[in-house]
DNA sequence: CCATTATTCAACCTATCGGTTGAATATGTT
DNA sequence: AACATATTCAACCGATAGGTTGAATAATGG
């Protein structure tokens, strides 16, 4: 799990564009085009998102003559997952502490 | 849970000394001066990598006297975990259905 | 062959990032 | 008062982000 692959995953999800995209993608794969429909802007800027999700490996491409299917890759998300958990587990690992060292100084 | 709330905490997840320092925060708070200290870096530097945490709320600041005492706030460690489990629900959702439909074609 | 569709590439623009240095501001110490 | 410490502020820098437009490439359909 290098730190480089984290740093482009969450950067990768923190654009609101970019996390529409891949909820999309929970849905199954899609086209540049259809990717691209809902947003305000225009197709090359999706073109460039998707680029920003590949380049992190969230997403994965598959060639079908001149159309691309894009499609969702859980394993990074699964890292970032596992940061964040473990983070949660530290924080709450030290609060237990602290409570156990209130109730014996409550002794 | 505004989008773009999101979008800050994911942003400030993406830098490896900004998780070092939430890192380091999660066994107590610390000082400016303490959580540069690790880094090869100007304590500048570093102020500015709080200022995002800060701004992403993920820290928060108690000042005593000249010395800035920094602590965790794992709300948005939390909101940005509930995205991620969302999306990996969706994701497993839709692999069940696949499944089920795979299964009910081989009858 | 020609036109259309799907997509990327390239150049550009403005804003932000991540770092630097130097100065300012507060507070603490002698 | 003078000095040292803790921290931020301000200006600058090169690199990247996120968007645009216009052209290139590739595949499809008449």
């Amino acid at each position: 799990m290098l730190s480089a692959a984290l740093d482009d995953t969450m950067l990768a999800l923190s654009d609101s564009t970019r996390r529409a995209i891949l909820q999309r993608l929970a849905a199954g794969e899609a086209r540049v085009t259809e990717l691209a429909a809902p947003f305000a802007m225009a197709l090359n800027a999706v073109s460039k998102h998707i680029r920003v999700l590949e380049r992190a490996a969230l997403v994965k491409r598959r060639k079908a003559g001149r159309e691309h299917f894009l499609s969702l890759n859980p394993a990074p998300l699964n890292q970032a997952a596992d940061w964040i958990e473990h983070q949660r587990n530290l924080w709450n690992d030290r609060l237990d502490a602290l409570e156990r060292a209130l109730a014996e100084h409550d002794d």
